[in-house]
DNA sequence: TCTGGGGTCCTAGGACCC
DNA sequence: TCTGGGGTCCTAGGACCC
């Protein structure tokens, strides 16, 4: 979906359309006044911890990205207008979009709240058509845009969808990779990240042309053998995943960034009662998603950005508030907590569906010799 | 006044078991 | 003048993605 937060926000605001707008920050909605006019706030007036949610591609223009700090952001485009998330928003759209999707194809691997692969192997209908008649569909279900890449594989469709933003449709026949990806830089392979794109530079490797051309004794010495192997494949084209239709969620969690740092010490009683709030959160994400957790985790960030985390297994999964407080709290104490904290989070692994904690068959009591 | 929140996957070491 | 080999589970951290 074309900067689905942004856009479903234009829905919501359409005398909005045309402007730089960005979503993000923890500002109150904007305020409709007596006659009807609204008064947004402007990222200028912003203050606070914050990043850029998604950016209108008005905003983009301006050089603001997703991710990009808020205090940032005002200084490049300070009259942008700045609206909070409204998740609940974008959870409904995006259950409109991938059913209007499932209407036309059916076996769709989800991606997130905006973006989905979807295999289309099965169907008879010529390539473009059929990508138009799924582009229309999402459109009247939403009147929301989303940009296509159809190609053999995941990794080729990843890439295509994103060289004709907003609303388009690429379509790659393999003999073409060399003329279309390979020009492109490394990063746009998914799973070369930040890290391994300054690597790669550092070896003189910059597009997927270069990967394709360096040596894969090269990538696996510098890589490992798993990694170096695929980035090799990755860059000619070659991805034998498949689309996975279901799957079963492997961790749930809930953490939160303060408005200041908090010390554990001299703000006590604040960090307990979000640290309460967040096991209780937790513990209704279990309850409505119907799982059980056997490990509880807690992470926290300093006021330095350093992260760590501590794990719990219990014997027993375990869903309660109450119950995912005291192992989180067992957790707590085998972190230092002598410098300032940025953030605290909470996490429930090892799910177990609910009804299904006894499934597991009994272990045969009698035990034998042999 | 830097740097959100929700995830997945991988690696590596240690405990423990047979 | 030692102390194999193979496996699983748990924990911690980090890269990456949406």
């Amino acid at each position: 979906m074309d900067a689905f937060f942004a856009s479903v926000e234009l829905l919501r605001h359409p005398e909005l359309r045309g402007q730089a707008v960005v979503v993000g920050g923890r500002n109150a909605a904007p305020v409709t006044a007596a006659d009807g006019s609204r008064r947004y706030a402007r990222l200028a007036d912003y203050v606070g911890r914050g990043v850029v949610t998604t950016s209108t591609y008005e905003a983009r223009a301006l050089g603001v990205f997703s991710g990009m700090g808020l205090m940032k952001s005002a200084q490049l485009a300070p009259q942008a207008i700045l609206l909070p998330a409204n998740f609940d928003a974008y959870r409904h759209y995006s259950r409109l979009f991938k059913a209007a999707v499932a209407g036309v194809a059916p076996r769709i691997e989800d991606r997130g709240i905006d973006e989905i692969y979807i295999d289309l192997s099965d169907i008879p209908e010529e390539t473009r058509s059929l990508a138009e008649r799924i582009r229309r569909a999402v459109r009247e279900a939403t009147g929301l845009s989303c940009s296509i890449g159809v190609s053999p594989n995941k990794l080729l469709s990843k890439i295509c969808s994103d060289l004709d933003k907003p609303d388009g449709l690429t379509i790659l026949e393999p003999e073409r990779i060399a003329a279309r990806i390979w020009p492109l830089p490394v990063r746009k392979i998914n799973g070369i990240g930040p890290k391994a794109g300054e690597r790669l530079a550092g070896l003189g490797i910059r597009s997927i042309g270069d990967l394709a051309a360096a040596p894969v004794e090269l990538l696996v010495e510098h890589f490992g053998r798993a990694n170096g192997v695929w980035m090799h494949e990755a860059a000619h084209g070659i991805d034998r995943r498949p689309v996975v239709t279901e799957s079963e969620p492997k961790s749930i969690s809930r953490e939160t960034t303060f408005e200041r740092d908090l010390h554990a010490r001299h703000d006590r009683a604040e960090l307990s009662e979000i640290f309460t709030s967040l096991c209780a959160w937790l513990a209704d994400d279990l309850r409505r998603k119907g799982y059980a957790a056997r490990t509880i985790g807690i992470k926290l960030r300093y006021a330095d950005f350093r992260a760590v985390t501590r794990d719990l297994t219990l014997p027993a999964a375990v869903g309660d508030a109450g119950e995912i407080r005291r192992a989180a709290g067992e957790c707590l104490k085998r972190v230092p907590l002598t410098q300032r904290l940025r953030l605290l989070g909470v996490r429930a692994g090892a799910l177990v569906p609910i009804g299904a904690e006894d499934a597991v068959a009994p272990a045969i009591q009698a035990s034998l010799p042999f």
